[in-house]
RNA sequence: AAUCCGGUGGACGAAGGGUUACGUCGCCAGGCUCUCAACCUGGAAGUUGCGGGUUCAAAUCCCGUCCGGAUUUCCA
């Protein structure tokens, strides 16, 4: 049998990141298994689903590199199907009209809560064979009154449902469109999905949904109901606990095989292991696997990964998302050193690329000014004779490179009898503003030498400035 | 309220009857060092939600209980 399995979020907003798990596993799965993966956009609500969640929804699936072997299906598209399945179900009275109103429903659902009831449908219309003037029914589907389901999950074990505990649920509105737990069972079914993976919020729908494809004469898939992802306040994650949509960690300067990996860890572990490498995941990936409690979003560890993913990929790799982190911080690349350079200066010491692009601003572009704490601590009268030394040195340094740079900053250290922290931190801040960098050969390379000549000078009058106000 | 699912240091996971419950993130301290990182070393942090039972032995099996979540929508 071909394992096929689908993702089918509803386009009702961003990609939200538990339902990128979700997808993650069910297209390592289907990889691991060499099975296909299906897109299916559950659009049966017309009033909340936007083409720009649509739109969302795949700009992310393939900026994580998960592609669909087939789809985008979209419900939308297929309601003379789910008619046709509605047809046949009232003829052979698998399904019948309830002509109830809404106000009506919602009378009997607060009298049962009142009376300390399991608020359901009381079934009232079940055999009613007349129609009832002024009012569009919805039709129900006729669940089993009697007997258990048992839903033998892959995650969660033997879960055993009574029937008596289920409702007849509606399966088509009034205005004749076809309701969400129905048109999943049609779906899957059509689509020969061989295991449904999903949020285990949806495991009180299994039960509704095998009695469906029991009556549609399907085969049954094989259910996998993951856990939830949690906020830090163990709330399901929501936009309160920060950023749920997939894209704001792209344009935070995440990379998407650290996004992978992390959502892939929550919920999923192979021994002790931590990192994974798409091509591991697909190798190692399986449901025995997955664990069967919820997990909460950890932004911390998100970021660790994060750096451990920038200093293990490729250099060329990173060139593009980081030159734009560099235009959406309005940074100009043009003159200055070769993104890879940078790259491989400040792999270590970034978390994502768009610090990665902030911290290395000063390669590009001149700042306004140095930064006031650590001006004030090493732009002083007694580094003066340290950046004289360092700038004359620096002005014969050809080739600009590393080596010669390291030479002349060590050199002039020596001469004047200073320690390399007394003539190091002083140049480090003239000539990237700031007080933390890759170590000064590196650094002045980046730079290039006519900028760091030039800044050196600032700060030498930035120096004597400050001596004579000071006197 | 009912039904279902879950509960291992602050977070994620490991261990599925067998020593002092293991690893990672985070936190703290030290080392390295021209700074920041990276890296290395060490540390704090748990009566495995709680109570009971089975057993020579329980995080693990059983019962109860508490807490959290989901569902019970003409949302998905």
């Amino acid at each position: 049998m071909t394992v096929r399995t689908r993702f089918a979020p509803s386009p009702t907003g961003v990609l939200h990141i538990g339902s990128v798990r979700t997808a993650l596993y069910c297209w390592l799965y289907a990889r691991h298994h060499n099975g296909e993966f299906v897109l299916r956009i559950e659009d049966t609500d017309r009033e909340r689903s936007t083409q720009a969640s649509v739109d969302t929804i795949l700009d992310g699936m393939s900026w994580l590199g998960m592609t669909a072997d087939e789809g985008p299906f979209f419900q939308s598209e297929r309601y003379e199907r789910y008619q046709q399945v509605i047809n046949e179900w009232l003829q052979d009275g698998k399904a019948y009209r309830c002509y109830c109103t809404k106000e009506e429903l919602d009378e009997r659902r607060e009298a049962q809560i009142a009376r300390g009831e399991k608020p359901r449908y009381d079934g009232r219309c079940r055999d009613r064979t007349e129609p009832r003037n002024g009012v569009d029914p919805v039709v129900r589907f006729r669940n089993p009154v009697d007997g258990d389901v048992v839903v033998n999950d892959a995650v969660k074990g033997e879960v055993t449902f009574a029937n008596a505990e289920l409702d007849d649920l509606v399966i088509a509105r009034s205005d004749g469109s076809p309701t969400y737990n129905f048109s999943v069972v049609i779906d899957d079914a059509d689509m020969r999905i061989s295991h449904v993976m999903r949020g285990d919020d949806h495991l009180n729908n299994t039960p509704r949904q095998i009695n469906m494809l029991k009556a549609l004469g399907a085969a049954l898939p094989v259910y996998a109901h993951l856990p939830m992802i949690l906020g830090e306040d163990g709330a399901k994650l929501s936009k309160r606990h920060g950023a749920v949509n997939v894209l704001d960690y792209r344009d935070r300067g995440y990379l998407p095989s650290a996004m992978l990996n992390y959502l892939v860890r929550l919920g999923w572990s192979h021994g002790d292991q931590e990192l994974f490498e798409q091509a591991e995941m697909v190798a190692l990936f399986d449901l025995p696997g997955v664990n069967r409690s919820a997990s909460t979003f950890n932004a911390s560890k998100l970021d660790w990964i994060n750096q451990q993913h920038i200093q293990r990929a490729s250099a060329a790799l990173l060139v593009a998302p980081l030159a734009e982190q560099y235009a959406a911080a309005n940074i100009d690349t043009s003159n200055g050193p070769a993104l890879t350079a940078v790259i491989e200066a400040y792999r270590e010491r970034a978390t994502t690329l768009h610090e990665m692009a902030l911290a290395t601003r000063y390669c590009f572009m001149d700042f306004e000014e140095f930064d006031p704490g650590s001006a004030k601590k090493h732009l002083r009268p007694v580094a003066l004779e340290a950046l004289q030394r360092v700038r004359s040195k620096l002005a014969n340094v050809d080739p600009w490179g590393p080596d010669g740079v390291s030479a002349a900053v060590h050199g002039a250290a020596e001469e004047l009898g200073l320690g390399m922290g007394k003539v190091g931190q002083p140049v480090r801040v003239a000539v990237t503003g700031a007080s933390m960098s890759p170590s000064l050969d590196v650094t002045l390379d980046l730079v290039g030498k006519e900028r760091a000549l030039a800044r050196l000078d600032r700060a030498i009058e930035f120096v004597e400035e400050r001596a004579k106000a000071s006197t």
